[in-house]
DNA sequence: TCAAAAGTGTTCCGAATACACCCATGC
DNA sequence: GCATGGGTGTATTCGGAACACTTTTGA
């Protein structure tokens, strides 16, 4: 900062420093998936303000750490897990979005697969829970706002995007994706037309293994082939369910 | 700001304020499209850090603003018009990305009909002008980046929102919709084939008028049908090109 | 043997493609 | 008349929708 603070006027004379009084936060929106719901996780706050409410999990980003950064952090924290699928939606900055100063947040989705996540409870958090995405508690802050816009992205993207597999566990069934896209997009498909559709789409590895423990006849497993979509998007392909 | 500080405490007991330390400006690519081509307006810097060079037009948000008001505001400032199209996409905040301080920026794009501009030289900038999207200049901070990501963003999203007509004069020809379509995904579709797809949408609405001054045939023209558009919508309808 | 869900094949229809053709205007 | 781009009709192909059917397992 050893540049001279006249560079740094505005049209109006306002001087530079005068408008570095932000805060900037990052809150998530960790997308679940069991038994046919699509499912949020969110903690019931231990700090105030709204001490005691329901609240998307986020944090203050540090001035000397990157946004994904940080994201990434709370969802450490709250899962254990890093290398979750994570990507930014939107940022919210009204004037008056916090009651004790002005504070942008950036909002972020992610997805964690069902048998992935064990949720922690830490000193910012009194609790924290599943709720299914149509029975939702009231939230602090903006968050209900938040989380909608979270939902409606999610919605949005998954037909256009291999998103949905990294809400399912990395070895899955047909049946079980036909369900998950089902519950996101909340439409039925038939099983014969989803099955073909999504096998011409050539992304799916079938492995040797099988289902095990139901009865009926066991399904095959198979997992995401993650280096074909790559190719496949270089060559303009387009993923759309 | 009554409220008592030790509310904000962070987990590692670093004072609320101390976080508030940020400046969160927005920047806005700006789309038009002229002559099958598009094009971004670009403003030549009249101020340091990067005076001289081109860059995208924003501003720092005032401590007072909202973020859509201050981007409103860049775009008045620069075509005189408000009421332009726009829509967020994506919050660059990387520790270093600007060389006096914190600040994110939160970057918008709009689309502006090609006949409805008239950019306008200000006190910020020396210079403005349009530029092909295939032959842009260097850029300051990392506005290559987020330009970049805008127009990714718009190429995206014109498949599945009509957002295309924004780039046209609220009357236009069938054939200049299929030339800006092809532009902007670069690819030919066959003119009988788009006339029959665009049409059977019923988005469209003729007009009782005719193109003029043309050496050949005169074209029919046509509106877009916001209000139809606003009903498939909650219909469930996906606009998809 | 029955229930339950996995998994396959076939027909039908509508939308996308390819392509040939006619129309209106300025010069 | 002819060049230019606007505008239309039709045959063909391909993918999606509908649906009937077989297979494999546990109980």
């Amino acid at each position: 900062m050893n540049t001279p603070s006249h560079f740094f006027l505005s049209e109006n004379n306002i001087p530079f420093r005068d408008y570095l009084k932000f805060g900037l936060s990052v809150d998530c929106v960790v997308f679940g998936y069991n038994e046919g719901k699509v499912q949020v996780l969110l903690i019931e706050r231990n700090a105030e303000p709204f001490k005691g409410s329901w609240a998307l999990p986020g944090e203050l980003v540090p001035m000397n750490a990157n946004l994904e950064d940080s994201a990434n952090d709370v969802l450490k924290n709250l899962t254990g897990l890093s290398n979750i699928f994570m990507e930014q939606f939107f940022t919210f900055g009204s004037v008056d979005r916090h009651p004790a100063g002005r504070v942008a947040t950036v909002g972020y989705y992610s997805l964690v697969g069902s048998n992935n996540y064990r949720p922690i409870a830490s000193s910012w958090a009194k609790s924290i829970r599943w709720f299914d995405i149509d029975d939702l508690p009231a939230l602090a802050f903006d968050h209900k706002r938040i989380l909608q816009k979270g939902i409606n992205t999610l919605k949005r993207r998954v037909r256009y995007r291999p998103v949905g597999f990294e809400l399912l566990s990395k070895k899955f069934t047909l049946s079980e994706l036909q369900d998950l896209y089902e519950a996101l997009l909340d439409s039925k498909f038939d099983k014969p037309n989803f099955r073909k559709k999504i096998l011409s789409m050539d992304l799916l590895i079938q492995l040797d293994e099988l289902q095990e423990n139901v009865s009926h006849r066991p399904a095959k497993l198979f997992k995401f082939d993650e280096n074909r979509y790559r190719l496949l998007r270089e060559d303009g392909f387009v993923f759309d369910i």
